[in-house]
DNA sequence: CATGGGTAAACTGTAGACAATAACCAATTC
DNA sequence: GAATTGGTTATTGTCTACAGTTTACCCATG
């Protein structure tokens, strides 16, 4: 290796535009996310390309992957559909996500680390501040953050792949009551913490599983609201 | 509805071609799971396209999602390769598939049924007699048939969902050393269908989880062989 | 002999064009 | 008047062509 005496992070890693799929992936998802596309509604291909300046091929890919990952529904030679969720995909999705949430607890639990620990109470700090301040985005943010954290220390990377795509989706359908359950969270939280600093993994999976179960049940009662 | 005088079966339903790029992909997901196709092995868009007898296009689309379900890596401006599996992620693999069969067998427990029962006894049988008979193929079929229909009784469409893409990914890394586990493998699974039929979601768990967890060792031991 | 530059080939990424298929609507017949 | 049939339109599925990048090889040069 010849010696540049450039620091890795120094470089300013010219900016790569990267495939078009994946941008036009990725905007399709924060559309569908933020609601901007609803629920069953009809995306014409044409209408997506021109609408983001691209050829309808790279909307054609995005939309595939979009598909295969549950976003999108693509009837045969009649398009796509954004995904409806229903009552009983959510509740098994809520099902999955305990599970998977759960078991990354107990592998955090077991490789406890001390440098993760101190991220870990890093990122519960900002989403307590952050519900003190009624900052309701900031709050999601950390929570986010703070999931995925676990799922590094857990160190198994497909369990996190899988992890990331079904949380994504559980976070979609739950939104819109996810100001409801803003302080009780971060104390379970804390909990959790402190079960995987004394690398108790009964304690950890069980901390996560009632985490989880608890924001079903949330889920499950927001008709009344 | 018109009296067309048909019944329904007897109709030849003749061949819905289907989209190509399903065909495509199965076809391609056919020759990697046979190793036709061999881990790292570069594949050309333009190579496989004439082969199929098909255009780039649908190979592209099918490529992409072999590579969201982790079958090839897609390096950009370069092209895919079939993915290599590492020891870690085989690992990895199996201890998330170990988490989402365990699951299942706890939910087949919970909803215990006759008919469902009865159809596992029958895939049992099915399996013990490939074995008797030396019949590999047909006992590893058997093996798969049993798992998705353990995974059917579940109910959890998300969750059959993500159980079959992890275990067709075990059964490619776990393929060479297949004929290893045989009869051990069905006196389990007996285990496990008298768990079931008992309802007893413990048991039923802690049976799968052995199991599974039974076939990563003799997959890890297999270097002496 | 090692090294650097430069050129060419191969392949992917994207765009545009054409064919096929399914829904929609009106006209027609029983 | 209802149902069926034929035409029409909009949209997807597929193919072909072209531009952009990366890689590898070869030749010139120190």
């Amino acid at each position: 290796m010849p010696a540049t005496g450039l620091p890795h992070g120094a470089v300013p890693k010219l900016e790569r535009p990267g495939p078009l799929r994946e941008r036009v992936y990725e905007a399709l998802l924060e559309l569908i996310t933020t609601r901007a596309l609803r629920p069953g509604q009809h995306l014409v291909e044409s209408e997506l390309a021109g609408h983001l300046g691209v050829s309808r091929q790279p909307v054609r890919e995005a939309l595939q992957r979009l598909n295969t990952e549950g976003w999108v529904d693509l009837r045969p030679a009649q398009g796509a559909f954004v995904h409806e969720p229903t009552e009983e995909e959510a509740d098994q999705l809520l099902t999955v996500r305990t599970l998977l949430e759960a078991e990354a607890a107990r592998l955090a639990a077991a490789s406890a680390d001390g440098a993760g620990i101190a991220a870990l109470e890093e990122l519960c700090a900002k989403g307590e501040r952050a519900v003190l301040d009624d900052d309701v985005d900031g709050a999601v943010a950390a929570n986010a953050a703070f999931h995925a954290e676990v799922m590094r220390l857990a160190g198994n990377a497909v369990l996190s792949e899988l992890a990331a795509q079904v949380d994504r989706r559980v976070r979609w359908y739950y939104t819109p009551v996810a100001r409801q359950r803003g302080k009780q969270s971060w104390i379970e939280h804390r909990e959790l913490i402190a079960a995987i600093t004394t690398g108790d993994e009964q304690r950890a999976t069980a901390v996560m599983r009632a985490h989880t179960e608890h924001t079903r049940r949330t889920y499950h009662e927001r008709e009344r609201s």
